[in-house]
RNA sequence: GGGGCUGUAGCUCAGCCAGGUCAGAGCGCUAGCCUGUCACGCUAGAGGUCGCGGGUUCAAGUCCCGUCAGCCCCGCCA
């Protein structure tokens, strides 16, 4: 290696190098043979250089590099040259010279790649992506993608450490608390039949430094749920995990505010509006039918209820009457839709729950609906007044209770946003969803359960209502959105023991489970626990948005498919008698299970 | 647990909806030619159990059933 070993990089070359001998390691990214020259483009992490062979200067050199393939890994030694008048190449950052070999070096050879690595544009099965990972990494654009990961992961611990936090590591193998999401479970030998559960979040753990006295707190944590994947969910993922003690929620609003600003204005070239809009949870359900909008563009919920409450229309009014709602949303030049392309989108709806969606195009001819005879003229033109719709637009009203008629226009307005190319791609719409409802009621169980989780603290003025109406008490908890994205999730905990005790009582927990579950919590709650609170923003989705991937596996370096299979190691996978026998652990399956996948290694 | 889409050469895909020159294209690969290319060009060649199994038919990438795999979505993700 070290005669062979650089003394540039590839991408750094200039006109101001011409004149040196300089040596180059990297991969053979193309090759154009002319037959008495051979031109190499030679890549490495920094970029491309076009490397010259010419016989003139060693004719068996010459020969030798005929001999090379795309992505041999090499080094050579040349001199730079400034290229000669209009053989330039404005397309490349060094393309205003080259580099004339003198010497070639192979460190080793390469089997044709199963996919172009010099190929931008070109969309491989990503199946074959993940199995051949490391080539993939080569890829430019990949690279491209971890380095901004890493810038990114850079300005959080620079930011974070400037303001007085200190990062501080959490243990992987915790307990086991059955609530969330399912938990991935390690097997413990010294402790047979008992396990450890690796953290969904560091949750507990981050509370518990603030009860340490260590005031502000991050991680970049990895976190681990096992639940059915989705484009941007992984088995693992990673969270900035982040706690401060003696705030209130707008510390730590601001905080986060001001680090994504700095994300997004140091590490990327997409625009942020600022400040960020600060919507109440209710507020964002009614508008955008979602809590987690994307301000990207309008079309927002329009309520008529009101205007329809003493229709001639049955379907409007039946569901009126039995406490339901009407509200409705102009899509933009969308009234020449056919029936078969309004068949589609009530077929959506239909999937969040709506028995139908109604529809009026707004056509230069007129009004083109088929409920438009069920309604009076005063309930067009209130209709046509508050969706504000204009020539073109095709109206979508969904009438029903209204989860079901937020959920479906909500979903249906994100869709058309997208579909429509309403929604600027260089725009990062951040806003701050505020004021949660602390509980949820659960129908299947027939209980209340944690909107966010059970150390969420309640609204100071709200307390009472406790004792009185649960469904009204406002969560000290705050989401971070963007283009439609959950970003980042928090809240100012509860401190008080007398308080927490309270919730897990409305929340349906005997004594003995909560001294099992959050024991360890509440008894550290009894030695002056500090007021506290944070938020945990996810890295994979903050990237992927900066990135534009549609799906979270882009930005992490090694993922998981969506079988949950790590395609290149080929986990999960069986593993031997003796490893089970020391664990005490015996497989189980019944036989669906077992002709599917064995579960032994033979 | 459920739904949708996809599966043909190493890669990206056409062929399927009207079953019978349907084993095809581009890129890549191999060989030859080529001294200013940069997606080099030109010539020739190799390469496919049309995901797998079954069925219908004189005949199946093509139609039917099943199955496997991949991606996306619903449920799920305190």
């Amino acid at each position: 290696m070290k005669e062979w070993k650089r003394t540039h990089t590839c991408g750094e070359l200039r006109p101001a190098h011409v004149g040196q001998t300089v040596r180059l390691n990297g991969w053979v990214h193309r090759i154009r043979d002319l037959g008495g020259l051979v031109f190499v483009d030679l890549r490495d992490r920094t970029g491309l250089v076009q490397v010259v062979f010419d016989p003139a200067i060693d004719a068996e050199l010459h020969r030798r590099a005929g001999d090379l393939r795309v992505e041999y890994c090499v080094a050579i030694a040349g001199e730079v040259r400034r290229r000669r008048p209009g053989a330039e190449n404005p397309k490349l950052a060094t393309g205003e010279i080259e580099v004339f070999a003198h010497a070639l070096h192979v460190f080793s050879p390469s089997k044709t790649p199963p996919f172009p690595i010099n190929e931008e544009n070109l969309q491989v099965d990503e199946m074959v992506r993940l199995k051949y990972r490391y080539l993939d990494l080569r890829r430019p654009a990949m690279y491209a993608r971890l380095e901004l990961r890493h810038r990114v992961v850079k300005f959080i611990r620079d930011f974070l450490s400037e303001r007085g936090f200190l990062e501080v590591e959490t243990p992987i193998l915790i307990k086991s608390t059955p609530e969330g999401a399912r938990d991935y479970l390690v097997p413990s030998r010294l402790y047979p039949g008992k396990f450890y559960a690796l953290p969904q979040s560091p949750q507990q753990l981050k509370q518990l430094l603030m009860v340490a006295g260590v005031e502000r707190y991050f991680q970049i944590a990895r976190c681990f749920r096992d639940e059915d994947p989705r484009a941007d969910r992984q088995p693992e993922f990673t969270q900035l995990d982040l706690e401060m003690s003696f705030v209130e929620r707008d510390d730590i609003l601001n905080l986060i505010e001001e680090l994504y600003i700095g994300i997004v204005e140091q590490c990327s070239s997409k625009r942020v509006i600022k400040p960020f809009p600060r919507l109440t949870y209710d507020e964002a359900i009614a508008r955008y039918g979602t809590d987690k909008p994307d301000l990207r563009f309008g079309m927002e919920l329009c309520d008529l209820t009101d205007a329809l409450r003493e229709t001639q229309f049955q379907a409007f009014r039946n569901v009126i009457e039995s406490g339901g709602i009407v509200k409705a949303i102009a899509i933009p030049g969308c009234a020449g839709y056919s029936r078969r392309e309004i068949e589609e989108l009530t077929e959506f709806v239909k999937r969040f729950g709506a028995k139908g969606l109604a529809t009026m195009a707004l056509t230069e001819e007129g009004i083109r609906s088929p409920i438009a005879k069920f309604l009076s003229e005063d309930e067009l033109q209130a209709i046509l007044a508050r969706t504000n719709a204009q020539t073109g637009d095709l109206i979508a009203i969904v009438a029903d209770t209204p989860r079901v008629v937020h959920e479906a226009l909500g979903r249906l307005r994100q869709r058309m946003g997208i579909q429509l190319k309403l929604a600027d791609p260089n725009l990062m719409a951040f806003a701050w969803v505020i004021d949660f409802p602390l509980f949820e009621w659960d129908e299947a169980e027939g209980r209340w359960n944690s909107t966010h989780h059970p150390f969420t603290a309640p609204h100071e003025e709200d307390i009472p209502l406790l004792d009185t109406d649960p469904s009204k008490v406002r969560a000290q908890c705050y989401d971070l959105v963007c283009n439609g994205n959950e970003l980042a999730s928090g809240s100012i905990r509860i401190h008080r023991r007398d308080l927490q005790d309270k919730v897990f009582k409305l929340l349906g927990y005997t004594d003995a489970e909560i001294q099992e579950r959050f024991g360890h919590l509440l008894e550290a709650f009894e030695y002056g626990p500090p007021p506290h609170g944070g938020i945990a923003p996810g890295i994979d989705r903050t990237v992927m948005l900066l990135t534009d991937d549609e799906t979270i596996r882009n930005v992490i370096a090694f993922p998981k498919n969506t079988a949950m299979v790590d395609v290149m190691f080929g986990a999960p996978s069986p593993v031997s008698e003796e490893q089970l026998r020391e664990l005490h652990i015996r497989i189980v399956l019944d036989e669906d299970d077992a002709e599917r996948h064995g579960a032994r290694e033979d």
